[in-house]
DNA sequence: AACGAGAGACAA
DNA sequence: TGTCTCTCGTTC
């Protein structure tokens, strides 16, 4: 039992060297930021306090929190603070490092500091505790007790809240806190065989004994039965002879699963990728090739004993890039698949060995690895970096906030060069592979006869399956239809929740809202002019476009790959010829050993995202595509209405290298025109309320506030309406915030409220769907 | 995030 | 009047 030898009792408060008692700021995951604590009675003189983890009493019962800060108690204020009950490790369990890139991104993003713990993955701070109190002998008190025994140790749950916080406020209980570890029961041997045991008819007895003595433990009397070739009843009768015994030991923890192996080692580095001491970034080249070009840097990093965090934007990146730096590497593995206790287990380890690379996710960047000495953020332009649950967090931001924490770099990499990519990764320090060549056609969708798929793309397909080759057809949507109505008036079926059109799933049958998750059958007439005539309306989803592809060709293997469907593609993957239709979840997709064409149906939605990203966005899916094929180059054909788009004519240019850098010289002088990243910091403030007005009205209450708290009309736009202005039945109007520091944008949201009445206000630091407020 | 207090909504 | 839902405010 780790309970605290001296529980927390009445005492006075433990007095600082100067007299003080000492508090302790304390952390907890959940969206708060710190709690003020007395420390707890039981530390050494001298000891630490930050960093460690402390159990605390929390409303009726306990719970843990990590130390921020230890300080002298505000004046007057010791008698207010509770006692924190112990800690529960001997060294900090987060480094000083960890600790001060925690407060600082929460400062920068406006996410509570516990929050930030919580969606960076902090594990170890949600343990199951097992909870005691001892009522103290106390006649006046009596009343408060009710019927239980004092001096006794019992269970915490047996107070009420009211009445433990009443004795803990007088002093009349000692607690005392372990945490539980999972047990399992296991039959352990007792005595040893006697004289009872002899004779031919307890042979089976003796023999399942010995058997026990010799492994020390079973997991059941079965299993013993089994290993000792005897009945099940022999092993019984020692257990109810007391000859062996079950006991509960604390059950071992699953093995934190390491990079995966693989077969190949991961190449040699490509000529030009040097080492490069401060920050810096890789673009261009493959995945692969991206790792090899950062293995000079992650070497020479290690042999200066220092540790490297990887940090992919998915869990199946991260793993392919464990898999691959493994192979020339030390690599540990941390993704957020493993149990809260496994990763617990490798933050208490980790301090102490020796400089590792850890490979993971965003629940890697705070991991303790001993001499941080550099952070690298794969894919940097991907998406998923941008976090939904928890803190909205950017995490190469929280990245470069981690590092410049604790003195370390950050590299960046991306497959196509972006503004901030330059900007965060010194723009001294780049490396730029060749971009992959790809054989590019346009097919132009304006005044052309075929929908969703133009004769073009028909055309090479049917060259696909007479060479019985593969490949892959992106659509922007998942189901069949982007909207589902009236071929007679143009009614579009709505959601009755959300501003959107329902989407048409037509292998099911129903019409389905992919925001809220409202799911109908189909209507049988059109509400608005009464018509039978219903049916699938513009924009073409996997579904459609798989059926279509069927009728070209019937009979040629064809698997969808989206968030509804993932079929199995392993014939595929064995080299049979057959065509994957799916949504952009198929970039993740390894590459494709007889890939000879992939087709992009609407390239047009790319670049309608209404983001300054847009463009940037649009090029990274069509470079990505390359990567899909191994060897061989596959053609891309692009079906699109906008055949001059730049991101386009840059990968189909004779020279993508040099056309992309034009691009991205562009982009970055928009950019500075403009206001936009990096040269500003962008904040979305959404307001969202049960009705229309309310949602108006608190938004608008918010920008007054920013106004009295001194923004300039440059520095706030909007409010208006959300792109989507009613979703789940709550309405959203968003402003945006921008800044040109980071000092200042802090102080600007400081000026934001939490909430309003009747209306919620969320803040979105470094938001990736902007909209078009800046236009 | 999770919990409890208080305000309305509805049935008897 | 009781009970159920929903919103709001608090957590040292």
């Amino acid at each position: 039992m780790l309970t605290a030898p001296d529980a927390t009792g009445p005492a006075s408060p433990r007095l600082h060297s100067t007299g003080v008692p000492d508090a302790i700021d304390v952390l907890f995951p959940l969206p708060l930021g710190p709690l003020s604590y007395l420390a707890p009675l039981q530390t050494g003189e001298g000891e630490t306090a930050v960093g460690r983890r402390v159990v605390v009493p929390w409303q009726s019962s306990v719970r843990v929190g990590l130390v921020a800060a230890s300080r002298a108690v505000d004046a007057g204020r010791g008698l207010e603070l509770r006692h924190a009950l112990r800690y529960l490790d001997e060294a900090p369990f987060l480094g000083r490092d960890q600790l001060r890139a925690v407060d600082a991104v929460a400062r920068a993003t406006g996410v509570p500091a516990g929050l930030v713990l919580a969606t960076l993955g902090v594990p170890g701070l949600t343990p199951e505790l097992a909870h005691e109190v001892r009522l103290h002998e106390a006649p006046a008190a009596a009343e408060l007790f009710g019927e239980l025994p004092t001096g006794r140790w019992l269970p915490g749950e047996r107070l009420g809240a009211k009445e433990l916080d009443v004795l803990r406020a007088q002093g009349l209980v000692d607690e005392a806190v372990r945490v539980v570890r999972h047990t399992r029961r296991v039959l352990v041997p007792r005595r040893r065989a006697d004289a009872d045991l002899d004779g031919e008819r307890r042979a089976n007895q003796r023999r399942a004994l010995e058997r026990l003595h010799a492994l020390g433990e079973a997991d059941s009397a079965a299993a013993l039965a089994r290993d000792a070739d005897v009945p099940e009843s022999a092993v019984r009768a020692l257990v109810e002879k007391g000859y062996a015994a079950y006991v509960e030991v604390e059950a071992p923890l699953p093995p934190l699963p390491g990079p995966p192996l693989l077969d190949d080692r991961l190449e040699d580095p490509p000529p030009g990728a040097a080492v490069t001491g401060g920050d810096g970034y890789v673009a261009g080249g493959s995945r692969r090739a991206r790792l090899s070009a950062l293995l000079p840097t992650l070497a020479s990093d290690l042999a200066a004993g220092r540790s490297v965090v990887v940090v992919a934007p998915e869990n199946v990146l991260a793993r392919e890039a464990a898999g691959l730096l493994a192979t020339r590497l030390p690599v540990r593995y941390l993704t957020g698949e493993a149990t809260d206790e496994q990763r617990e287990a490798l933050f208490a380890e980790l301090p102490a060995g020796g400089p590792v690379v850890l490979v993971g996710s965003h629940v890697a960047l705070l991991a303790p690895v001993p001499s941080l000495g550099r952070i690298v953020v794969l894919e940097a332009g991907n998406q998923t970096h941008k976090l939904r649950s928890g803190g909205r967090l950017w995490v190469p931001k929280a990245a470069q906030r981690v590092a410049a924490a604790a003195g370390a770099s950050l590299t960046l990499t991306d497959v196509a060069p972006s503004p901030e990519l330059l900007a965060m990764g010194g723009e001294a320090g780049g490396t730029l592979l060749p971009l992959p060549r790809l054989r590019v056609h346009v097919a132009d969708m304006s005044g052309s006869a075929g929908w969703p798929l133009h004769p073009d793309l028909l055309l090479t397909f049917r060259q696909v399956v007479q060479r019985e080759r593969q490949a892959i057809v992106l659509a922007p949507r998942r189901g069949f239809s982007g909207a589902y109505g009236c071929q007679n008036c143009g009614w579009q079926a709505p959601c009755p929740n959300c501003d959107l059109t329902l989407r048409f799933h037509r292998d099911e049958g129903r019409l389905r809202c992919h925001q809220c998750g409202h799911d109908q059958p189909l209507p049988q007439a059109c509400p608005q002019c009464g018509h039978l005539e219903l049916g699938a309306l513009k924009g073409a989803g996997t579904q459609w476009v798989l059926s279509q592809l069927e009728r070209a060709a019937p009979g040629f293997p064809g698997f969808r790959f989206d968030a509804d469907r993932r079929d199995d593609l392993s014939p595929l993957y064995a080299g049979e010829p057959g065509v994957i239709v799916g949504t952009t979840a198929v970039l993740r997709l390894a590459p494709l050993p007889e890939l000879s064409l992939v087709a992009v149906t609407l390239f047009d939605v790319h670049l309608a995202l209404a983001d300054f990203r847009a463009e940037h966005e649009a090029l990274r899916m069509l470079l990505q595509v390359a990567e899909l094929a191994t060897g061989r180059r596959p053609l891309l054909l692009v079906q699109t209405f906008a055949p001059g788009a730049p991101a386009l004519r840059a990968v189909a240019s004779a020279a993508p290298d040099v056309a992309v850098e034009a691009l991205l010289a562009a982009q970055l002088e928009r950019r500075r025109r403009f206001g936009y990243p990096p040269f500003t910091t962008l904040a979305k403030v959404q307001v969202t309320a049960r009705d229309r007005s309310g949602a108006h009205a608190a938004a608008h209450a918010v920008a007054d506030r920013l106004r009295v708290a001194g923004a300039r009309d440059d520095e706030v736009l909007g409010p208006e309406a959300a792109p989507v202005a009613r979703v789940k039945g709550r309405y959203t109007f968003q402003l945006l915030i921008r800044a040109w520091d980071e000092a200042r944008l802090e102080g600007l949201l400081a000026a934001v409220p939490d909430r309003l009445p009747g209306a919620r206000v969320a803040v979105d630091v470094d938001p990736v769907d902007v909209g078009e407020l800046l236009e």
